[in-house]
RNA sequence: GGGCGAUUAGCUCAGAUGGAUAGAGCGUUGGCCUCCGGAGCCAAAGGCCGUGAGUUCGAAUCUCGCAUCGCCCA
């Protein structure tokens, strides 16, 4: 609707140039949007005040001389004014948003399907946790987000795909054989004590044990020092990884591929990314270290990517891992980060460049701490002191629907308070029960239809003109801004933008369903109605389908 | 000491590309069920958009200074 009135100013102004009411001028950057006032029509344009400089006339003459070039609009427009300093106010005929509703009902689940993407291929990478112990809630707050960001691109027109990149090359993992090396001699009965920064979770306890069941684990103790740790950091870690997996499974995130670190510096992919940034003369060495020139790229400092002990850093994995992925044909990259690795963008960015990619190419979205509550008090929360609540704990006591659009009702990089009590709240305290049970309604007054034998109607067919109440109206308007919501939000990688949409839609759902009947006397009325809350059905699945978030039937 | 992000109603937070009288939930107060599910609805009260300047027809939004808070790096 914006676009189509955009459109018909464009011409508008072109004839009014054309005729030479007005000097020729190129168009402006102007907009078409929604009043916040029921006065100012439905939808209004500040074009004429856009042109006030460029044309020398004041914004008001502009106007008029705008909607004398405009017309009727193909009937859409039942009548316009010019208000304030030179808005151009639109008063729509109703009709002209009824015409959504049929449109909804016959694409369906794919309502609000856009092209902006054109089929380029983007791949989310999130959670990346390190498979050293049990996703936690923050984590569950990354996946959350990366998993509706690939939604969202996808709904857009993108090929998504999601990653996860297994950091299983460092001193993580050797610190994580280490700790269930110890864990196991206590068992049996050693009383060496527990190394500091080790992990101390009771996880590493019970993965001990269960190793020392094994076949393989049985003679651990007897083995020399280095291969039982190795021997406990693989078996450990692929532990941690199924159990990872499992989590994401239960919290409904589908992660197509699994990225190995340790596949690319054992596959050469690390050194081979040295040789090309020796070949652009991007390193150096320096104090025994070998250097990226981050600095030549706008980061603040250059980087180490080689110790002066020979080892790898992380960074050097990360610069081949995001080459990797380019090379794999992706054409832009989304990384879900914890804001506290922040500082570690421009650098990764400064790589990139200097391998002659556009920065651009990869947006990072930080994600911002969860602080997890249970009614208003902090639960106490610490990976270190091994004394943290799980992602499953909270999927399990909360649900993974609610969990999901709690994570999704803030914008990422704010933090979030999380309450165990209102997510699993069934009542108006929780908000994804409020849109939920919007979504029920509407299912329940088709099963009420059913039962009364009353026909469900055809939408292309139905009269939709008695749709005349202004909160019918409204709602036929909200359903219409559904496909630029969606593309907002894919183009700001913001999907908390649908997480408040639904819930306004839903409030103005039950507004209606509160002040009218759908089954009514008048079969006609009855038709239409039924079209109207169809549509809203299919919106409010179709946006919770985006946040992963299940529509039920009934609650 | 540098850098990043924040600051909007009593609380938790939305406010895309600058637009007309700044919104929602919770909480508070008062109303609405012979009814398609009251897990709902309606109404009221509640604001110096941290602060000072600047940019322009117009600023919560853009620029700069300051204050407070959080995080990252030495």
């Amino acid at each position: 609707m914006k676009k189509t009135l955009a459109a018909q100013l464009i011409k508008a102004l072109e004839s009014a140039c054309a005729a030479g009411d007005l000097p020729p001028v190129e168009v402006p950057e102007f907009v078409v949007e929604k009043t916040k006032q029921a006065e100012h029509g439905d939808l209004a344009s500040n074009l004429a005040m856009q042109l006030a400089r460029p044309c020398r006339r004041s914004p008001r003459q502009i106007a008029e001389v705008l909607l004398k070039h405009l017309g009727q609009g193909n009937g859409l427009i039942q009548r316009t004014e010019i208000a304030g300093p030179g808005f151009i106010n639109f008063f729509l005929n109703p009709a002209a948003w009824h015409s959504v509703l049929p449109q909804i009902l016959a694409q369906g689940p794919e309502y609000g399907r856009g092209g902006w993407g054109a089929g380029a291929k983007v791949l989310v990478e999130f959670v990346s946790a390190n498979p050293t112990g049990p996703l936690h809630v923050g984590h569950g707050r990354g996946a959350a987000l990366g998993d509706a960001l690939a939604r969202v691109l996808a709904f857009s027109g993108f090929d998504a795909q999601r990653e996860y990149y297994l950091n299983d090359a460092g001193n993580q993992m050797a610190t994580l054989g280490r700790s269930v090396l110890v864990r196991a001699r206590q068992l049996r009965g050693s009383d060496e004590p527990f190394p500091d920064n080790h992990y101390k979770g009771d996880y590493i306890k019970d993965l001990a044990a269960e190793l020392m069941a094994t076949p393989q684990g049985e003679g651990l103790l007897d083995l020399p020092q280095d291969q039982a740790m190795a021997l406990a950091s693989k078996w450990a870690g692929q532990k941690i990884l199924d159990g990872i997996k499992d989590d994401l499974a239960a919290f409904s995130v589908n992660i197509e591929s699994y990225f190995s670190e340790n596949s690319l510096v054992a596959g050469g992919a690390v050194e081979r990314t040295f040789a090309a940034l020796w070949e652009r003369n991007l390193l150096y060495e320096a104090e025994g270290a070998l250097w990226f020139k981050a600095t030549e790229f706008g980061d603040e400092k250059d980087r180490v990517v080689k110790r002066s002990n020979g080892e790898i850093t992380y960074f050097a994995s990360d610069i081949a891992y995001h080459l990797d992925k380019f090379r794999r044909g992706y054409a832009s990259l989304v990384d879900v980060w914890g804001a506290d690795h922040h500082g570690y963008v421009p650098r990764l960015k400064a790589s990139l460049a200097g391998m002659g990619r556009p920065p651009e190419d990869l947006t990072v979205v930080l994600v911002q701490m969860v602080n997890l509550l249970r009614n208003g008090e902090p639960v106490a929360m610490s990976t270190r002191g091994g004394e943290f609540v799980t992602l499953r704990e909270v999927v399990d006591e909360v649900g993974g629907d609610s969990a999901r659009f709690i994570f999704l009702t803030r914008r990422s990089d704010a933090q979030l308070d999380f309450d165990l009590e209102v997510a699993k709240a069934q009542s108006l305290d929780n908000p994804v029960f409020y849109v939920q049970y919007a979504h029920t309604r509407v299912k329940a007054i088709l099963r009420k239809a059913e039962a009364e034998g009353v026909p469900l109607p055809d939408p292309a067919a139905t009269a939709l003109d008695c749709l005349a109440h202004a909160a019918e109206v409204d709602l036929a308007k909200r359903l219409s801004e559904f496909p630029e919501l969606v593309e907002g939000a894919a183009r700001a990688l913001e999907p908390h933008r649908i997480t408040y949409y639904l819930h306004d839609l839903a409030g103005a759902f039950h507004s209606y369903y509160n002040a009218s009947h759908v089954l009514v006397d008048d079969p006609g009325l009855s038709a239409a109605r039924l079209v109207l809350i169809l549509a809203v059905g299919q919106v409010l699945a179709n946006g919770l389908g985006l946040l992963g978030v299940s529509a039920p039937e009934k609650m």
